[in-house]
RNA sequence: GCGGGCGUAGCUCAGCUGGUUAGAGCACCAGGUUGUGGUCCUGGGGGUCACGGGUUCGAAUCCCGUCGCUCGCCCCA
């Protein structure tokens, strides 16, 4: 149990049985939404080139500096297992010609890594399922992409356990100027500021206002706020949005203090949290970043779209989706062994789900069928081959009878066996 | 990177003011029942008590270190 070899990396994890069928349901349920909102699915390599994290989250972030599986490659590449979704997708859309049928709307997901100290909800490497819309500049783009973020939320029965926080970053004009007018009121209460948000007020000065510390949050209480620096059309923006979530029924709360560190995440900053996964609050989460695919070398595109984590949503999922009910297909007595494999064919090929033991008295394989969860055995001996038919046992009741075999699939089927 | 809690059978745990061969329930395997599961009965396999060191006549039990898991800080989905 503790050899090295017999266990997952830290922070991994296997998924299987009750676990695995709760992120199918989520992935699932993400990618048939998607679908409805005519997204259409993309799936880009794990590895990408290290610059292009480093461009898209900034050398500055905790993520590029000190959470990235990075290495060099036998070609003497820096390559970097993604930390994230969105800048592979913009890159995706860059290097091929998707963005020639604008806006361009992607559904995506898959495992994500970061070197972490793993945490309840919080792993090495996690997945994401997210969505982006790229080169669209509307409000009306940073609308849908909420409400499909809470339809979904809605679809897995989560539309009460978390809250919509919204705000406004506004335009990199705007932002760039706040910015400034923050720092300089930050600097001049440093001393009252914590460690950790003096270091913030280098590399990252927006996020000190969403600080934990309470010596930080009665500094942030009196700083200026974003709100009043929005200039016009950031203003006019913000209010369409929040026109069109209200016009829809979407409920929210503008939490100023909600933000991006980063340069190129503009207007519409929101994020769904949860009271119910201890620390980690926020299951989706996303916003507007005009200036990410200049940044990264492409055409001045605007962007928008969410991520939300898997692992998490999965975790608050009420019940797990039951695991499939085969039928038993039971031999009794050698002589009817070649007999029990064609039926089981014959069967599978009709979709149903069907176990067939490889060894064992009809007794031990009725109980391999009750431990499998079957819901029917189909037994067959020397009685039932001489008139052509096989003896039916509900595993639930108990009750058996005997079906001739051209009527069996008709009857399975009126008895809800399981297909797949 | 920093701090708290916890490591005894596959799982959940008892044993821990040091004292013969380390236990229970569940799970697993076999038999009772060689044409039929669930219930019941009988038997069986499973443990370097996380690892290493120390104290002691004697350590699962006390002390130290390491590793692992977990929760929180940070960061984020």
């Amino acid at each position: 149990m503790s050899a090295p070899t017999a266990r997952p990396v830290r922070g991994t994890r296997d998924l299987f049985g009750e676990v695995l069928r709760r992120h199918r349901r989520v992935v699932e349920t993400a990618r048939s939404l998607a679908l409805r909102y005519a997204f259409a699915e993309i799936e880009t390599p794990i590895l990408e080139f290290t610059d292009l994290f480093a461009r898209s989250l900034g050398e500055g972030s905790d993520v590029v500096s000190k959470e990235m599986y990075s290495f060099t490659d036998r070609g003497g590449d820096s390559i970097t297992l993604r930390p994230e979704g969105t800048a592979a997708v913009v890159r995706a859309a860059m290097a091929g010609s998707l963005l020639q049928l604008r806006p361009l709307k992607l559904f995506y997901h898959g495992p994500m890594f970061r070197y972490e100290r793993p945490q309840k909800g919080r792993l090495r490497q996690f997945h994401q399922v997210g969505v982006e819309v790229l080169g669209a500049a509307e409000p009306a783009a940073d609308v849908e992409c909420i409400l499909m973020g809470r339809h979904l939320l809605e679809e897995l029965g989560l539309g009460e356990a978390v809250v919509l926080e919204l705000n406004s970053l506004g335009n990199l004009e705007s932002r760039r100027r706040y910015r400034e007018v923050l720092v300089s009121y930050l600097r001049r209460r440093e001393g009252e500021l914590s460690p950790e948000s003096r270091v913030r007020l280098q590399r990252n000065p927006l996020r000190v206002l969403d600080s934990k510390d309470a010596g930080d949050r009665r500094v942030v209480a009196e700083a200026p706020r974003l709100t009043d620096h929005l200039d016009e059309e950031s203003r006019r923006f913000f209010e369409e949005v929040c026109d069109r979530l209200d016009s829809l029924g979407v409920a929210y709360r503008i939490n100023p203090h909600l933000v991006r560190g980063l340069d190129y995440y503009t207007h519409t900053a929101f994020e769904f949290t949860t009271d119910r996964l201890g620390a980690q609050g926020a299951v989706l989460a996303g916003g507007r970043y005009d200036g990410l695919m200049a940044a990264l070398g492409g055409p001045d595109l605007p962007g928008i779209g969410w991520a939300a984590g898997v692992e998490r949503l999965a975790m608050l999922l009420s019940e797990a989706p039951p695991a499939p009910r085969p039928l038993a297909v039971i031999p009794v007595g050698e002589e009817a062994e070649g007999e029990a494999w064609r039926l089981a064919q014959e069967l599978r090929r009709a979709g149903f789900v069907v176990d067939l033991a490889y060894r064992g008295r009809a007794g031990q394989r009725m109980k391999r069928a009750d431990r499998l969860g079957c819901r029917f055995a189909l037994s067959l001996g020397g009685d039932e081959l001489a008139r052509g038919t096989v003896r039916l046992r509900d595993l639930d009741s108990g009750e058996e009878r005997e079906i001739a075999r051209d009527e069996l699939a008709d009857t399975l089927l009126g008895l809800g066996a399981e297909r797949r």
